[in-house]
DNA sequence: CTTTAAACCTGGTCGC
DNA sequence: TGCGACCAGGTTTAAA
């Protein structure tokens, strides 16, 4: 599920319900993560205030007093409350006790993770090397051209490098470019500076949008016991082989670097 | 250095 | 109903 703008909305969602608040305690059920879970998991968080929730790119960073998480939703990870504490059979993996509920961290494929983190969050390896935010004023098309010299593969593999922009995913990646009207396959060193421009404004808007329609269908993000349905934007491209597209032309489906990429060849040039 | 393929996991779907 | 093959929103690593 988790693209930048589902973090984004799951950052929404449990911020107001955590920031100022003491983790009481927390249960792990099972460590073995994309990282395995700190031995200390528990003695680190608890008594514990949470400072602030932020997200860089798709990981979400706990700032706690003295201290801070780096979680990441992998595949199929979710942040949601619960009354009950953790349930492994259905891989609610860490719950953490706070403000009269348990926070519970589900990631059935387990290609998420949550770590401890000393320090600068920004410093550390998880995220140091991610590029700018997609929603910044740092990611222009100068920015992300400029990231794109040199590199010989095809633009939509490069979009999915978090070190070129952070947080684009297979979806917005596929979505970006179909509202910039460019093909995927695009040799990303070819970009011209004024196509560069227009796929940086696409990925903005379309980012934008999706965290909109999150939002929006979240009511209280408390209350449901379990993952909350996130949200129906209406892909134009995305899992719509040999559907029609708004011009006219029929999606395609092609393989790139073993990732599904979807495209209208009529208006992707 | 860059680029690609494989690996890490579970679960759902599809064809036979 | 069962079984195997394939697919899925991500990232790291090892190899080329």
């Amino acid at each position: 599920m988790p693209e930048l703008p589902e973090v984004e909305t799951v950052r929404r969602g449990v911020a107001p319900h955590i920031v100022g608040h003491i983790i009481e305690d927390a249960i792990v059920r099972e460590r073995r993560l994309r990282l395995p879970v700190d031995e200390d998991f528990c003695k680190y968080v608890r008594g514990r205030r949470v400072i602030e929730l932020r997200r860089r790119g798709k990981y979400l960073i706990f700032v706690l007093d003295g201290g801070a998480l780096i979680a990441h939703l992998g595949m199929s990870g979710g942040f949601y409350f619960s009354s009950s504490p953790p349930d492994r059979k259905v891989h609610e993996h860490i719950g953490m006790q706070i403000n009269g509920q348990f926070l519970i961290y589900k990631d059935t494929r387990r290609f998420g993770c949550i770590v401890c983190c000393d320090g600068a969050p920004d410093s550390h390896a998880l995220l140091k090397k991610l590029g700018p935010e997609p929603l910044s004023a740092a990611f222009h098309g100068t920015a992300l051209r400029a990231g794109l010299r040199g590199r010989s593969t095809p633009l939509k593999t490069a979009l999915m490098d978090g070190a070129l922009v952070a947080g684009i995913g297979n979806i917005y990646a596929a979505e970006s470019l179909h509202i910039a009207g460019i093909r995927p396959q695009t040799l990303a060193r070819r970009l011209s500076l004024v196509r560069a421009e227009k796929l940086a404004a696409a990925i903005k808007d379309v980012l934008r949008r999706a965290i909109r329609a999150g939002g929006s269908t979240i009511r209280d993000f408390a209350h449901p016991d379990n993952a909350p349905g996130y949200f129906q934007m209406q892909w134009k491209v995305y899992g719509r082989e040999g559907v029609p597209c708004a011009c006219g032309g029929v999606i395609k489906k092609i393989k790139q670097n073993g990732r599904a990429t979807y495209y209208c060849p009529r208006c992707q040039k």
